[in-house]
DNA sequence: CTGAAAGCGCTTACAG
DNA sequence: CTGAAAGCGCTTACAG
């Protein structure tokens, strides 16, 4: 591995010249200019990141936090790092992963190790340990997700509690007064899993507020049987259920859709089944009216703050960034 | 941020004192140790990594060079994702993402950038660009996946080309003779993607050695139909089908099982159905039999590897190591 | 049992 | 237009 030296004394001249020549910070001679860049290039030299962060200068890496639970879903995860580092790498960053199941302990040591110059924050939950930490680094972090001890970091999320509120009030407009929430796992629920309580809890204070039931219940499973059980309690507890909110998934939706099918239920005739908080439903085969997950924009948009915040262009850190979500209509929702 | 410096002052000792007590490389006096290890606690101390590095102690962190394509399907790359880090985290390193299309420019900046102690590669093609800069690095390279031009790097692997002739030698052992590879997208065996070629070739290979007829059909999109379309064109060109081979995705299968269905086709008694390279369909409601990719077995394997390179264990660099992948009988694939 | 000093590979004031 | 030297935060021979 070629060093500056190499190429200082391959070109004849000191390595401060090389440095300069590197970085184009100095105006150097034509002549020593071209045998520097020779010499480079024929050594393949490329500046040890190390020494120039030793120095203080970026790492051009930014962590990010990601802690893997039981009920981790990989695909949807993927799409939310792809995201962040397709951004990142806009503005030359690169990613280093940290999927640590206690994330705080992790941060800690990343922060101090020196090797990033900031930390992203996915799967953020209500109470989150990890923003409480972030308050002792001296590094720049922001989260994909809206923890309630958000001072200390930076967020940024979808607005969730408006998602719940607009749903419920759309259902309300269109004549709907008992309308299921079909939720996911129980225990994301119970950990605290931000945007799965916040959508929940929203819908079901507007649900209040207007007179409109709201049931919700979480699955044991997303196959054919877990989902005709699951319907069974919720139609028994309630008959008059004419909308279905999914906060689900594709399979699950599929089956919710076949078992509606199999009762003899049309869907939008008899019952309205809407998505929320789904992940490109959009490219299945099967289309349903979707409050979809924008991780393009709120990634995109944690990105840009923390780049923001690297060049020194803000410095109110608390600050969250809550996106509206857009409503996509396909024609699974209609009046009652 | 603080420093060894910091810690010596407090602690009222030498940085060296601090530095051979963080490292325990040198007995120190329980006093003076008790010292050290409070101020360094007090101060949350951890040493600079970056310094570290410059020393020429090992960084601790792999890059993972993973291009992303057009066709790239994001849930199966998160699978591999996730098994490396989760292997690489065990033996105490962290995983620095790269994610560009031509990932060889890449791997040269971060090799002499000093930040990384290896590099693992993902989605190998055939004739992979990455696998021959390798060679000009000083860092170890281990791929999952198996490029022809594998001299220069490790390489672990699933023998695709065995799973491709076991799976027609099954074939023909239970009387089929007229067989149906439902591929996916025909640009992905054009880019060389490395498995999907080897599958495929050596299966039609074995079909010609045993007098079975090998179709090969790849698809035009997963939704029901194209899979109709693909089923249309399949049994005009040869009607006698009697196994059909997916070497697609769970959507796909689902349709193909379904299409089926619609045609008064009982699997298995009058076709049966197989997937092959595929993930993790075990989860989904609709079992299918199964040559599955083993994300965890390659990854693990891969990572296991650089560690033994790492630690000078061995030296036989360009060895290929190919796994057998695991018949899963599901009840889809009957004699014929 | 502990400390002063060299050096890892860079960048950047300070000189000329 | 170019160079000699200090220093980033560590580790480790070299001394005592």
């Amino acid at each position: 591995m070629a060093g500056i030296k190499d190429v200082a004394a391959l070109a004849g001249v000191s390595i401060s010249t090389v440095s300069y020549v590197m970085s184009g910070k100095r105006s150097i001679g034509e002549a020593t200019k071209a045998k520097v860049m020779a010499a480079a290039k024929k050594l393949n030299y490329m500046p040890n990141a190390q020494a120039r962060n030793l120095r203080g200068e970026p790492t051009k890496v930014l962590a990010l936090s990601s802690p893997i639970h039981e009920y981790t879903d990989y695909s949807n995860y993927a799409v939310f790092f792809f995201a962040l580092a397709m951004r990142a790498k806009r503005y030359g960053y690169d990613i280093l992963l940290l999927m640590h199941e206690y994330g705080d302990q992790e941060l800690t040591r990343i922060a101090s190790s020196g090797m990033v110059d900031g930390i992203l924050l996915l799967d953020v939950v209500m109470c989150d340990a990890r923003a409480d930490v972030a308050r002792t680094l001296d590094l720049p972090v922001v989260a994909v997700g809206y923890p309630s001890n958000s001072d200390g970091i930076y967020s940024v999320d979808l607005d969730f509690e408006r998602m719940g509120r607009e749903a419920i009030e759309k259902a309300y407009a269109l004549g709907h007064r008992h309308v299921l929430i079909a939720g996911t796992d129980q225990s994301a629920y119970e950990d605290g899993s931000n945007y799965l309580v916040r959508f929940r809890d929203a819908a079901a204070k507007k649900g209040d507020d207007l007179g409109v039931s709201v049931l919700f219940k979480p699955s044991t499973g997303f196959g054919r049987d877990d989902v005709n059980l699951m319907l069974d309690e919720a139609l028994s507890e309630d008959p008059d259920i004419s909308l279905i909110i999914c906060q689900t998934n594709a399979v699950h939706i599929t089956n919710v859709l076949n078992a509606l099918h199999m009762r003899g239920l049309r869907v939008p005739e008899d019952v309205s089944v809407l998505a929320a908080c789904t992940y490109g439903l959009g490219s299945l085969p099967r289309k349903v009216d979707e409050l979809p997950m924008l991780p393009n924009e709120t990634c995109s948009r944690a990105v840009d703050i923390m780049m923001e915040v690297l060049q020194g262009k803000r410095n109110d850190v608390g600050h969250v960034e809550l996106l509206p979500s857009r409503y996509q209509a396909r024609g699974t929702v209609a009046a009652h």
